[in-house]
Parts: structure tokens; sequence; C-alpha cells
DNA sequence: GACACTAAGTTCAGAAACTAAACAAATCAA
DNA sequence: TTGATTTGTTTAGTTTCTGAACTTAGTGTC
């Protein structure tokens, strides 16, 4: 294990980037003796390396930044059938990738992962040397010791040791976490959320996911139930939903509700893209739709905004579009919902990503872990 | 300045209240040694004190604790004229109190500061020559410094330096905050939210204010806009708000708007005390009112459920009432509109305070800043 | 090209903070 | 009275960090 310095600095360079070592020492508040050596020691464990070296006035300096291929972690997706497994490194890039099927046994994946394990690991021989840990990203609840998992409707589980079991059978240092809390995670570690002390992640899918990350951690809540912003309220009143109540966000704005709306209209649209298509040829169905979601989904960010102020507000997507009347509703509905001296002082960013972000998402729960220990809450 | 040790001590205690020095290493991840060092410099200090002494097996255990006596504050709310001002002890004890009046110029109020300071101390002589600091409370935004005022309505100000104006005119160590945030603080410190770890305080009075503690520390958010549920868009499309949009919490449910709307409906009820007893007799109106006010504080409540799952919700109020229709209907919108899962997860306290709240969580503030540091948002 | 100037990073002695282990102290239980 | 038990202190040694001097590797100027 490393020492607590040790572990700052891996952390401090994680979220500045490459840095040198004067600089890494003031912003850690350590002489620069201090840190010359605690570079050294992580420069000769492999896990940093000296990069570029900057000019300027007096001696160069020399960035440090993590060592790609200084430490290697897996992630396993449980949303998907097939199940999705990445071999992560150090900077979150996928070096391979396999898949395994899904089972609703955990003794049963347990065993699944150990198989699958050597053969992920076969191409990369150093990474096998290197593997710090594993993650798995799944739906549902997970308790603070990203060990168990407390609840997922999903899988049909209640109080199921996962980490142990998978620990236990693979030997390896395992995480479990909710699927949106991961991607923030990897958003914070390797993505554009970087630098950002307190932000807050939406994913957009099927269902609706969120979780936010305040003084630079992630904040599980106090069941783990932080971020669970697709079953607050936003059309009192409104249609049922499958948590119980009514008019929950999920019902309104989620890609499965959409689309739903969509053939309950008669609308034969298979994607968000054919009904962007429909409502832009001025189809009253279609544009009602997504006048509607895109409403509900911006008040929903209002409130977010107006309760947490976070930094920046990131909207992952695989298959949804937000540059249409969906997109448009949804960001004047925010501005709209803000007390208006904050209009638009929160940054909403949207990126498409690939059907990866599960699996990176879990590989960075591990990472997250090896770099800055459990998270406190 | 004290060191971080010493810090992470007084703060443990703060929290856990007093303890013996094994109990204490073991909680702090020291040393029985290295406590008994760090326990002899703050006693010698007369910071801590040994208070009683615990008989199980064994010898003896001795308890320490904050020197009620060991450090004392000043506190101040600029919210009402004339502006209380409190001293206050290391327990939170107000000790002496006066009052001084309110001025919108900053150098005016430094300067009222520090000629009222020495008679608010002229009874306590011990505590002149240990007053570690100044807080001061008040209705606006603050930069995450607790040292400028970034904006106040209130008091007409727009990035006001106020607090080092008092510093450097009382010499004293100055910090200034919102008043929700101040508010919340003093739970934290001295109030019913001392173990807790992730809790949100929502202040009813005219306004309704609203502070979240996170990870057993402040969030300020990236303005200093965290908490801010007073304008989050509770009834879509509803009554114009002060702020410039519809359908704020604050335009239906603060006790202002209680009374307006009350007086709109022909209503002479002065109070709350009075609304409730108009409506426990059946009118038709105060029943209509409180129903709706209630409901939206529920469902704004509720959603503060949803987004942050805190372990506790701490309502304060001077002269609200939640024992009448407003509070349960209030609590039926919380428990209809979190889910199901979730519903009696979260403790909703109310606490009727007395006039000093703002004053006292203006002494916390610097309190906190003795104890524990600036909050690193 | 020689020289001063600048800033990065290293070395080393010493200070500070902590640990481990032995020990002294205070009580209970038999 | 004796042993068991647990608290708190002492002491010696280890780890981690700082301060100051120093080395290194450049740039800018004449």
């Amino acid at each position: 294990m490393l020492t607590s310095s040790q572990q700052q600095l891996l952390r401090v360079i994680g979220q500045s980037g490459p840095s040198s070592r004067t600089v890494l020492a003031a912003s850690m508040g350590l002489s620069k003796a201090a840190m010359s050596g605690i570079a050294r020691d992580l420069i000769s464990l492999g896990v940093l390396h000296e990069t570029e070296t900057v000019h300027g006035q007096g001696r160069p300096s020399i960035l440090l930044d993590l060592h790609p291929e200084g430490a290697f972690f897996v992630g396993i997706s449980l949303l998907e059938d097939p199940a999705p497994m990445v071999l992560s490194d150090f900077n979150g890039n996928i070096v391979a990738r396999r898949a395994m099927p899904l089972s609703r046994d955990p003794d049963v994946i347990a065993d699944l992962i150990s198989e699958a394990l050597p053969k992920l690991l076969a191409r990369r021989k150093d990474a096998a040397q290197k593997l710090y840990g594993l993650g798995v990203a799944l739906s549902g609840f997970v308790d603070e010791k990203q060990a168990n998992c407390v609840q997922s409707t999903l899988l049909g589980w209640q109080d199921v040791p996962l980490a142990n079991i998978i620990r236990r059978k693979s030997g390896i240092d395992t995480f479990i976490e909710n699927d949106a809390k991961a991607v923030a995670v990897s958003e914070k570690l390797f993505g554009s959320a970087r630098d950002i002390r307190n932000f807050s992640v939406v994913s957009f899918d099927d269902g609706i996911g969120c979780a936010h990350f305040i003084g630079g951690q992630l904040y599980r809540g106090n069941h783990g139930g932080a971020g669970e912003i697709a079953h607050c309220t936003i059309e009192p009143g409104g249609s049922p939903c499958r948590c119980g109540k009514r008019g929950c966000l999920d019902t309104v704005a989620s890609l499965k509700a959409i689309k739903e709306m969509a053939k309950a209209e008669g609308l034969s649209c298979r994607s968000m893209n054919d009904l962007e298509t429909e409502a832009s040829l001025g189809n009253a169905a279609a544009i009602r739709i997504l006048h509607r979601a895109g409403n509900a989904l911006g008040l929903a960010i209002a409130h977010l905004i107006q309760f947490n102020d976070p930094g920046m507000i990131l909207i992952t997507h695989v298959e949804g579009r937000f540059d249409g009347l969906f997109g448009t509703v949804m960001r004047q509905a925010v501005e709209a919902n803000v007390l208006p001296r904050y209009a638009g002082q929160t940054p909403i960013r949207t990126r498409r990503v690939d059907g990866d972000i599960w699996a990176r998402g879990a590989a960075s729960i591990a990472a997250h872990n090896f770099l800055i220990g459990p998270t406190p809450n």
C-alpha cells in the first residue's frame, strides 16, 4: 500500500494533470525536499514517470505524470447481457476488451469473472503483474464500503456481498458501485471533470441516473441514494411510475419513457433520432412529447443547480440527442427555473459516449480506490 | 495557531462529546503516546480540561472535554435592526448579550463593532484574553474564504470585503457567512446535528433558507449558492417572485407569503398561530393557504431528500408552527414524494429557536474557523 | 563566448510528529 | 492480599518533513 503522501501526490496529479515537482510541492503544501523524495519513490515503483521538460526562465522543469502502464484495472458492467469487461490502464485508456455472460447468481458471476480474467490479461503480460483492482458497475444501491449491493431491482438482489465473493474467488481487490456513480468517478479521474471539485453527472439512457462530486469527492448520501433524481416528482399527480408514486422524472424524460410515449401516440419512431426528425418536419405529437420531456429534465436540472450550486453539469448519453428540440427546450427550462442571478452561470455539457461507458466507469472505481482510497461518506 | 493534530482532536471532541484519551487515540488513528502529548498541550493552553472519571474494569478513564471557558467568540447578526451581538463560550453558551444600531456602510459597521466590543466583554474579563474570533451573519452570498460579501439585496452590497474591514478596525480574526449557513454550522458544532455527517438545515422564517453539511463539512457550492431552495420552482407558472421568475417556493411557503396570502383573503391573522387556529375552526381560506404552503415545502424537502439523501433535515423556526395542519401536510407531502423505499428513512426534526439564533450562528462561524479551519470547497 | 541571472531539483542535518514497548497507576474481582 | 485489567505516561527510536545550502540546466546580455 502507498503512504498517505504518495496517495495525495497521485490524487493531485490525477486532478491537475502533469506538473513539475516544484508546482506539486506548492499545491500540496510540502517543501521541495519532501516532494523530491516522494516523487523518487513513486518513480522507482513505476507508478509515476517524467514526461515533458518545460523551458522557462531558469532551469527547465520536468513534468511528472501517472505512468500509463504503472497500474491496470479491470472494469465489468452488469447492466447488459453479455456483460462487457475491460482492462484499463492508469490513464483510463482501454487496452483490452471482452464480454462474459450475465448471471443473477453472485457466485456464478464470480466464477465467470475468474475464468475470463486470464483471457482478458493474456495479451498484456505486464498488466497481470500490475493489476491493482477490479470494479463492478451495477444498477442499484451500494453501501458506503463499496462492497455490498443493498438492493438491485434489475438483478433481484437484496444485501448481496458481491465484492467479497469476487475478491475471494479472483484474488483481486474488488469494489462495486452504482452505475451513475461509477460514470461520475470516471469523469472525475479521466474525463472532462478532472479539475472540477463540485459537479454532477446526469446519465441519460433508458433510465436517468445522476451522481454528485462534492469537495472533490464522490458523495454517496446517507443510504447511498444521493443523486436519485429519476424519482423526484416533476409532474405532481402525473403518470404512475414503477416505483409506486406518480409524476417521477423517469416517467416523462427517460429515453424509455420518450419511446413509449411515441409508441402510444402511434408514431413509428425507433430512436430519438427518428422522433427529432419527425418533430422538425412539424409532427405535433412528436413536438409535444419532446417538449414535455425536455421541460421536465430541464426543471429537474434547475432544481439541482438551485439546491447544490455545482460547478458543472455533465449529461452523458449513448443514443440520445441534445442538438434538437429536446436539448433546446431542456436548456431553456433550466435557465427559466434558476435564480436569474445564476442563469448561465453553471455550464451544462452534453457528451455522447460509447457503449464502454459503464465498464470504463467500473474500472475507474477500482482506480479511484487505488489512487485515493475509500470514500469517507 | 493550533497544529493540525490539535485541531483534529478538538473537532473529534466537538463531534463525539467528552471522551477518554484512549478512545480519542483510537478514533483518530493515533497511538496512546501521541494522544497523551497532544492532550497535555491543549490542557496547558486552557482549551481542554479533564472532567468526569469513568469507572469500569481496570484503571478508570478520565474524560476530556472542551473547556467552556477555554475560548470565546463574538457573533453579530446583520439581519435585524438593532443588530444583536452575543459573546459565546466554547460550548456555544451565550455569556453576554448586547445590541448595536444597524448600518449599511461597512466602515460604520466596523466602527460600531469596535465601540461595542469592550462593553460586551466588560463583565467577563477572562473572555477578553481568550477571544479567538468574531463572526457575522448576513442575508446574501458570501465567498468561499468567508471574507467578502459577493452580493446582498437586503444590505444593498456588491463585493464588500467586510471581514477584512472589521478585522482591521477591531483587531479580531473575523469571518462572515450567509445566515442559513451560519445556523447550520451552529447546529453542527453545538446543536442536535453534532454527530451527523450529512444533513440539511432549513430555516423557516419570513424567508426560507437552507444549508447543507456534506461529509461533516459545510458545503457552500460553487458560487456560494448551495441550499438556495427558496427560489426553486415549486409551482410552475405560479405567482411572480421578487427574484424575477415565477412559482418559487418563497412565494408560497415562506412565513411572509403565508401572512400575505392570509391578508389577501381578508383574514385578520397576525401570526401563523392565528391562522392555524382559524383552520382548526374550519375556515376554508385558512385551510387552503396552509395546505398549499405545507404541500409546497414538503415537495421541496422531498426533492432535497431525493437529490442529496441527507441523514437528517432540521427545520428551525422562530415564530412558525409545525404541530398543526401546515406541519402535517408538509410531512405527508414529503413521504408522498420520495421513493417509497426511502419513505420515513430520513428524520425530519422541527425545532423552535429563540431570537438569538442568527447571532449564535455567527459566533459559531468564528468557533468553526478556530476549531476546524477554513472550509475547503 | 563569457558572464550574470533565474529557477528547478537535490542533498543533508536537524526538527517535529508519531510509534512500539515497557512501565506505573488505579481500580475491580476473587 | 493477590491477580487481572485497563488507563495513561515515559522513553527510545523511526518516519516524515523543513530549511538552507548547493548543484544543475537553462536564458539573456554584453
